[in-house]
DNA sequence: GCCAACGTTGGC
DNA sequence: GCCAACGTTGGC
């Protein structure tokens, strides 16, 4: 099983907004980037995910989501209307996929890109990485337990 | 196949 | 709102 992480900016899709979907699901599209794409496409159901908060006052996790589909493809590609629409894509040769995303919990205390920074047991973390603006990205193990640990440890503290 | 121009991302 | 970093496009 394999962990990932993938951006939202709040102002268009929050945590807040998957969990009041219907079956609190819903399809991760316009993703038009290819190696989020290719990432999308390796994921398995019921994979992990980090929902991060970006392009906002506190860019943060906020909470866990899983995979709730295999990649199939992104029908707002095909869409004139839709600003994800792709001219070259064509039904039977789909450029853009998308998985589809279930809300599993919001933390109660997010934890945020700067105290991300200051720990130093996370290694090779792609968010991390200067001039980073891939959209979808896998977490290591290490890297998953190291934050979910923290995030742990900033919900105690808040309670005490 | 190179690379300049352009559009986008996303932290600050 | 600024701007650095990056990916994509298209002329050549």
């Amino acid at each position: 099983m394999a962990f990932w992480l993938m951006k939202s900016e709040p102002e268009t899709f929050s945590i807040d907004d998957l969990r009041k979907c219907p079956n609190q699901t819903e399809r991760w599209d316009g993703v038009r980037n290819y190696q989020a794409r290719n990432f999308m496409r390796q994921m398995q159901i019921g994979e992990q995910i980090f929902f991060y908060h970006s392009n906002t006052k506190i860019p943060a996790i906020v909470g866990v989501a899983e995979v709730a589909s295999l990649a199939y493809p992104d029908p707002t590609q095909f869409d004139p209307n839709s600003p994800y629409f792709d001219v070259k894509a064509q039904i039977d040769a789909p450029r853009w996929s998308l998985v589809d995303v279930r809300f599993v919990e919001k933390w109660s205390v997010a934890v945020s890109l700067t105290a991300l920074k200051t720990l130093s047991t996370l290694t090779d973390f792609a968010l991390l990485k200067k001039g980073n603006r891939l959209s979808v990205m896998p977490v290591s193990d290490e890297n998953w337990h190291t934050i979910v640990q923290y995030a742990q440890a900033l919900a105690r503290q808040a309670r005490a």
